[in-house]
DNA sequence: TATTGTTATACTCTATAACTATA
DNA sequence: TATAGTTATAGAGTATAACAATA
């Protein structure tokens, strides 16, 4: 009987994710980006900009969708395209430095906001927490090309 | 620095429910429901029915959205309205017998699924994992209601 | 007056598949 | 031939706000 194993983890675990999300979006609201936006932003932060291949399967957001996702960004002046001197198929995107501005501006208060909630928890829970999940989200991704294998 | 508190467990519980999410799309999709309609009619499932109200607080789905998707499920058949006898305002929701019937089929062989990656984990690790996410949940709630407190 | 759900609008995301250009 | 990204299309979700019916 998987069930008894199954759901009561993944019954915490989206309940969990939510609440980050239900937390998190009043603030990601307040910078005129939608959630996947955001993500696009976040996820180009600190970095020196990434082909729309590696920013699509860090985000799970596919190809014709993340065209048009970014276009949004280009045009708030956020993100750019460059071409991938490397490879003439391949483009990279990567945040302006307004872009940069606004990861800087929402996204360390963003973190700062949720602090006190990580902060209740001991640090030691915190890692235990980290490593099961981690542990956890590995044994996912086996499952999940597992059923790739199967089709 | 709330940046080293927070960043390395969100990073990994958004990566976990990432992952959760990849390997369960495939399944949903072959009920032919999207991901919201998936949550609606498993969120709807073992139970007599519930408001709009309860069941879009339970799924995060906005009321209007919530009358969309409604009606795409009764469209298909799975779902239905019913008045609710205590108060006219109110509409309750249900799975049809069909509706029922998906659930059925469609969420055991999924948890099925799932379980190989969960059964990785030894009990104590699953019991420790659901603990950790339940004590970080409660405290992102605090934080949400914070915020809702101070505008 | 407040609450429940619907409707209307405009925008965004999504899946899918055909397409261009490079490799 | 295969890969990276774009374009086209149709459908679905979303935020927001105005609305009707009921409490």
């Amino acid at each position: 009987m998987s069930r008894a194993i199954v759901v009561p983890v993944i019954r915490e675990l989206a309940r969990c994710y939510q609440a980050f999300q239900r937390a998190s979006d009043s603030h990601i609201r307040r910078t005129g980006l939608t959630p996947p936006q955001f993500d696009v932003v976040v996820t180009l932060g600190d970095t020196p900009g990434m082909s729309f291949k590696d920013l699509g399967s860090r985000t799970l957001i596919t190809k014709g969708t993340l065209t048009g996702v970014v276009d949004r960004l280009e045009t708030r002046g956020l993100a750019e395209r460059i071409a991938c001197p490397g490879d003439g198929r391949s483009t990279l995107v990567r945040l302006t430095p307004e872009g940069d501005r606004v990861f800087r501006d929402v996204f360390e208060p963003h973190l700062a906001f949720l602090a006190p909630a990580f902060e209740e928890m001991p640090e030691c829970g915190r890692k235990e927490l980290e490593k099961r999940l981690k542990q956890l989200r590995e044994a996912l991704e086996k499952r999940s090309d597992e059923l790739g294998r199967q089709g």
